[in-house]
DNA sequence: TTTTAGCACTCAAAAAGTTCGAGTGCTAAA
DNA sequence: TTTAGCACTCGAACTTTTTGAGTGCTAAAA
């Protein structure tokens, strides 16, 4: 803080949180005198990591051991990264291109592949989260029956998201009612965000107009029931993965940490925040609200259809986590899934 | 093996299993004589404690530790609780009851309620495993134009289950010409089995009233598509429960069973192999194929609906199971699945 | 002024050594 | 056939010792 960084002080914490990384083990100053060329003694080094220490950069667990980088300077690290964009192999960029390609076009299917896939790659843990139901735009309503008190509604949206509910009737309703409700609906709803048709429907529901036309009445009652939900899926896969973790490798920690995933939604809090800048995000542990997170950071990108953005997707791992080949990864994986989406 | 096993024999047996499932530590012959009234010395349940040992029933990890029970006796044991059918409190049934009704209508919700389910009650891993989509009935199909080319079609089985496939068509086909295919399959397909379905059409493909009527050629090919999947689905909760189980407290052994279940496909066999009997079925340990398997036991019960076995569901836990605890819940779960299937 | 060599010091982790006690098997008496 | 008694075993837990990577400081070299 006091002082400011100097560029071989900068060089030095690099190399320090680039063997932290590697090794995840304190590392000291002959260690990196060795790995990393500087032409300096490990006396220097160790003159220039004391001052690294007093700035809240670097700690050391005790007296006799190296230091390990703070939380404070991963975030420096990992800004400096962030500049300097860089990219992904061709290789691995084929490989994400093939795999999320080869989902199908189901955009359920697809988010859990691009989940899988961000596992994998990055070998700590995927994690996306879809779009909000809410934010999908109408694009068809159909009313199917299948028995006499029975009706399957299946509500489609623009971007090819296809909900189904099954509805029990009161009474009978002839196929061809349904087929004109579909309609009629069909015509009112178009273009609006779930959200949006939500409003409507509650809206009309108290006119006039259709106080008096009972089957309007039914339809607009059973398109409502049909849209009533709004749970948002998150898909969270590898995370065996981080059991390779050393950090992790005590059985108490271990437990702490599944018990925090089960429970969804603290992650989709952290998600949530997320999505409101726009691009790739880093949580860098204490800097997280969710206390679980000790230890762990979150590498999150949006992704859009059109302009809105509409949901995220990263990566999950250690505070030591490899950012510099994370990164790109869930930059790139953001940007396919927006294309993708887009497509539709 | 040599010696038949003795009833006071079979009494200590007894109470070596209860004790060590109830503790994870080997039980010494003293433990036992003070746990269990049996008005016996510590002197002589060890001796006979030896004789089991030659039986094969018990084990000692070293010469001055108590015994821990084979798998062969834990299957002794098993056997005689399955005789001696214990019922669950009023409380238990109840609460498994109500949170199976919650989950609604949907099948697939149900039965992951049904894993969660058997999950937190046994405090195991609870483990369902869908019906095959080609042992559903059909019941009716719909093709629902999105639009110029693209086409959804919607599978339902007469037990609810609803299936959406998107199609993209060469040509644009009229929405009365997609309400006559539907017709026209709906009539030849009714109550068929999905296998069956599947054959069928091929079988019709290849007909020679087909080949020249196109619009029928389309409907089946359409068709074909939509139904060309099998992937069985397994429904997997609470792993995170097997941590706090001490013989898992190492983190390797941790890391290896989170990476077994990590793949699915060897479960599959496992709960494929189960539903070859009706009822509840017990793998205890080294019995499985799965060799991943050391140290852990399962539970099963098929579910049926009609008459029909359909699936089959359960717990994994350790070998050290509270088995007593554990039947009755998984048997109890699978009939009521059973009936509410049923209804349908 | 900055860098480096030298040195005493620290402290966790590994290795080696102790102690403790639950549990055993065997023998001989009840 | 059962039990009391006793010597013996051996892992777990605790202590002690050793080791070595790493530190901070000082004083000489650049």
């Amino acid at each position: 803080m006091e002082e400011q960084l100097s560029e071989r002080g900068k060089r030095i914490l690099e190399a320090v949180i680039e063997d932290y990384i590697a090794t995840a083990e304190p590392v000291g100053s002959r260690t990196i005198t060795r790995s990393h060329e500087l032409a300096l003694s490990p006396a220097t080094v160790r003159n220039v990591m004391a001052d690294l220490e007093e700035m809240g950069l670097l700690a050391s667990p005790h007296t006799s051991a190296g230091r390990i980088p703070t939380d404070k300077a991963y975030r420096l690290y990992v800004n400096s990264i962030l500049e300097a964009k860089q990219n992904l192999t061709a290789g691995k960029r084929d490989e994400i291109r093939r795999r999320c390609r080869m989902a199908g076009k189901d955009p359920a299917e697809m988010l859990k592949e691009a989940s899988r896939l961000l596992s994998t790659t990055s070998s700590y843990m995927g994690v996306v989260m879809a779009p909000r139901m809410a934010a999908n735009v109408f694009h068809q309503m159909e009313f199917v029956k299948l028995s006499s008190h029975r009706i399957l509604a299946i509500l489609v949206s623009q971007n090819g998201t296809v909900q189904n509910r099954l509805l029990e009737t009161e009474e009978e309703i002839p196929q061809e009612d349904l087929v004109r409700m579909a309609n009629y609906l069909n015509g009112m709803l178009q273009g609006l965000t779930l959200a949006q048709v939500r409003e409507r429907l509650l809206a009309e529901m108290q006119s006039e107009k259709v106080r008096y036309d009972s089957l309007m009445a039914k339809a607009i009652a059973l398109s409502e029931q049909t849209i009533r939900t709004d749970s948002t899926e998150i898909f969270l896969e590898g995370q065996a993965n981080i059991l390779d973790q050393p950090e992790f490798a005590d059985a108490a920690k271990m437990r702490e940490i599944f018990r925090a995933f089960e429970k969804k939604s603290l992650l989709l809090d952290l998600l949530d925040r997320s999505m409101q800048a726009e691009g790739v995000q880093i949580f860098i542990g204490s800097e997280s609200p969710l206390l679980k997170m000790e230890g762990m950071s979150l590498v999150t990108s949006t992704y859009l259809t059109g302009k809105d953005t509409v949901g995220v997707l990263g990566v999950i791992g250690p505070t030591r986590m490899g950012y510099g080949r994370v990164i790109p990864i869930v930059d790139y994986t953001a940007k396919l899934i927006s294309r993708l989406l887009d497509t539709e």
